[in-house]
DNA sequence: CAACGGACCTGCCTGC
DNA sequence: TGCAGGCAGGTCCGTT
């Protein structure tokens, strides 16, 4: 489910209820996630008030006064506000964060793929020490993309999805920009131009963009912070439609499979 | 260092 | 109708 645009939309979503909230209380009811949620966390979360909300990379980061909770929601997490009377949990709901106002954010996640951390603040934490710079981060070019591209034989959607190279390019994402700019996703990444860097990295902030405006994409069960779906998935070219008519030129859209990742393209107008 | 495969999970859809 | 098999939006880690 979430890339970085239903990361964004999640942000969105809970920052304003729980901004300026005091935690009252957490309650664990399955810690076996990606990473095990740490034994302490109710001790370090007690009594902290929220300041902000953050993301960086398709992490959230809660900053507290003491330090700051990191949420990861892999492939199937989702959060939101619960307000009272709370309704009891469901399957899946693994973790409460219940507030002074009596609202709760609950996090839920089938397939436990997320994770939730902690760091002391004015520490950094290793799972964000080594990310690459932010898709919108002004200072990253279409000519750092190309120097870090060369050599490299892995496919460019690799390359791009590489979050030590840029952050936050997700599958779907990942094949929608390499569209929107007309490349290939199996070419290597060494052997694409400079020009066709500037122009992909203009389809990676104009794609992530899009989708974060329509509130994200659902394909099976993406909900925002108030249970509502996204709806870029309207607007998707490629991603699962093989077999349609390319947008573009008509062509067939194909399918292929890239790092054990499916990919989809216009084998006519991609190159 | 780069590249690749495996691992972690459950749910849903397809096809027999 | 039931069930096995394949596939899914992420990303870390170990091996080559």
């Amino acid at each position: 489910m979430p890339e970085l645009p239903e990361v964004e939309t999640t942000r969105r979503g809970i920052q304003p209820h729980v901004t300026g909230q005091r935690v009252v209380g957490v309650v664990v009811r399955e810690s076996r996630l990606r990473w095990p949620v740490p034994p302490e966390l109710d001790a370090w979360l007690a009594r902290q008030l929220i300041t902000t909300v953050e993301r960086r990379a398709k992490y959230l980061l809660l900053r507290c006064q003491s330090g700051t909770l990191i949420l990861h929601l892999g492939m199937s997490g989702s959060l939101r506000i619960m307000q009272p009377p709370i309704a009891d949990p469901a399957r899946h709901d693994h973790v409460d964060i219940l507030f002074g106002n009596g609202n709760c954010l609950r996090y839920t996640d089938p397939r436990r793929f997320g994770s939730l951390h902690w760091t002391p603040a004015g520490r950094g934490h290793p799972l964000l020490d080594t990310l690459g710079p932010e898709p919108f981060d002004p200072g990253l070019t279409g000519e750092q993309l190309y120097r870090l591209s060369r050599g490299r034989k892995a496919a460019v959607k690799s390359f791009i999805m590489d979050a030590h190279i840029v952050v936050g390019v997700g599958n779907i994402y990942a094949s929608e920009a390499l569209f929107l700019a007309g490349i290939r996703p199996q070419r290597a990444a060494g052997r694409v131009s400079l020009a066709r860097y500037r122009r992909l990295l203009i389809a990676i902030r104009q794609v992530l963009q899009a989708a974060i405006d329509a509130g994200g994409t659902t394909l099976r069960d993406f909900v925002d912070a108030g249970g509502q779906p996204g709806y870029f998935s309207q607007q998707l070219r490629v991603y699962g439609r093989a077999g349609h008519a390319c947008p573009r030129c008509g062509a067939v859209v194909r399918q292929s499979v890239i790092a054990q990742r499916a990919t989809y393209f216009c084998s006519s107008c991609q190159r």
